[in-house]
DNA sequence: ATACTGATTGTAACCATTCTTATTAAGTAA
DNA sequence: TTACTTAATAAGAATGGTTACAATCAGTAT
């Protein structure tokens, strides 16, 4: 227990600060800061998972009853656009965002559909053989996982 | 030209092939074959690139002038349960589909959105480090790669 | 032939996302 | 502070891909 609450406040600690570079780096942009926009970014910092923008229009209602679900939208392309979230697109309808922007991958459950993250080093070499096959100018790339999640396998075996 | 020419029929015999192996397979499960399940797999199989279900749709509208957009939905769910047919879900609204569905990956266009396929060997490593990391049982991966085509790297420099 | 199973069609509904417009808030310079 | 300029928000309507549903149709087996 006591090892828990030091790693949360250790993660906190963290989150915290990356949470600072992003408003730092977006005030170096022509980007305006509104309680709207810091609190959508606070949310995503904070977040351990990987919310919708239905999720994060839910979990700021109370602060904000009367923010539109499309300031949503608008401020997590403002995000996108500035590189400090990453949209995620899998097969289900909905995008999920992630703010953590630093070389992670995702494994995730086919069956309840949750999302962890892992790391993991030197794609580098993949991105170099596309760049010579395809003749692109290659920006990055992603890759996930897809499998069953240890709560998952204990369920199916009932 | 005359060397492109056979390259067009190799590729062409290949996709035949496959598309061969695919009816096969159909029939070892209890999939009724019919004309429009023929049609859409034939088009994805002769298919260069990744079309849109709506893209399958115009393509096959001559041949079928009342074949319903269900259809086509119900059918590529269909061969995607069968394993004969992958989706690929990207930012855009529509998924594409893919029928190739041996081990390849996709280098896309981050400004046109062309796709282009690349042959990469040894992501299994990936797949069983998740696996410890996240205590996952894994099934498959996916990866892609973002970047600039060669044409539009052209166009950019006018 | 009859009944059964599954496939197709057409349409309506759904839902995530974006667009539109009026309004409000933020930045800026005097 | 005050007035001005510009961007951001809210609300709701519109868009568009996808799915659900009910009715019809085709193929197969008894």
């Amino acid at each position: 227990m006591y090892y828990e609450s030091v790693m949360q406040r250790e993660v906190k600690t963290m989150e915290n600060t990356e949470l600072r570079e992003a408003l730092q780096s977006l005030k170096s942009t022509k980007v305006r800061m509104t309680p709207q926009r810091h609190a959508i970014l606070e949310f995503l910092f904070n977040c351990e998972s990987h919310p919708t923008a239905d999720d994060i229009y839910k979990a700021l209602e109370d602060k904000f009853p009367n923010m539109s679900v499309a300031t949503v939208y608008n401020n997590l392309r403002v995000f996108k656009d500035a590189g400090l979230v990453r949209e995620l697109t899998y097969g289900d309808s909905s995008s999920r965002f992630d703010s953590n922007t630093s070389d992670h991958y995702h494994v995730i459950c086919d069956s309840c559909g949750k999302i962890v993250d892992f790391h993991y080093p030197g794609l580098d070499e993949v991105e170099t053989l596309a760049e010579h096959v395809a003749g692109f100018r290659v920006r990055s790339h992603r890759m996930e996982v897809y499998g069953t999640c240890p709560d998952c396998i204990k369920a199916q075996a009932h």
